[in-house]
DNA sequence: GCCAACGTTGGC
DNA sequence: GCCAACGTTGGC
């Protein structure tokens, strides 16, 4: 064995980016605090394929996440959660009845994908919308452009850091520091 | 409540 | 494969 050249005959390392996301819930139907409570939750019922491809193929373990307010006021980032679930089949998919029932969906070709996610933290103080745009750093972030309906969507890694410092002015290291 | 921006559906 | 109609999302 040669180890001068495992390098060459190893894939190359596959590109883990981004690794931040940002999920929108209704706070009516999903808050930060009921994750709070919750510490762990399923993320089921997304039905949109962008969404469902990054479920499935981009999100990771260990990723983090801004939970943000939809519908809500104020709209804000209001916490930080993260993945703890690789992509999986969406079986609420297949369960006749339920609210997110979808007969597309085959257990033997699943249509739709979902992850499970933890709390982190609450932010220390919300990060509104209003905020966000007043903010340069955050011109070219999704959730921010017209019409960006994807209910999961990537956060680069400068917006990431940004709006943590935001949501935490005090222990905004403290919460960089867990991803 | 309004409506722009999408995504989906279905007739052709 | 096109595209009009329709439904949904979600900020305003």
């Amino acid at each position: 064995m040669v180890f001068g050249d495992c390098r060459a005959i190893v894939a190359p390392m596959p590109e883990k980016s981004p690794r931040f996301w940002l999920f929108k819930s209704e706070p009516d139907v999903y808050s930060i605090d009921d994750l709070q409570r919750d510490k762990r939750t399923t993320w089921e019922g997304v039905r949109n394929y962008q969404a469902r491809n990054l479920l499935r193929d981009d999100m990771k373990r260990g990723d983090g996440v801004l939970f943000y307010h939809s519908n809500a006021k104020p709209l804000a980032v209001v916490g930080v959660a993260k993945i703890v679930k690789n992509g999986y089949p969406d079986h609420f998919a297949w369960e006749q009845g339920h609210k997110y029932f979808d007969p597309k969906s085959d257990p033997e070709d699943p249509a739709w994908y979902m992850v499970d996610v933890s709390f982190v933290a609450k932010c220390e103080a919300e990060v509104t919308r209003e905020s966000m745009q007043d903010e340069k750093a955050l011109a070219e972030m999704m959730v921010l452009r017209r019409g960006a309906r994807l209910s999961v969507q990537p956060v680069t890694p400068a917006e990431w850091r940004t709006v943590i410092e935001m949501g935490f002015p005090k222990k905004a290291k403290t919460v960089l520091g867990k991803f």
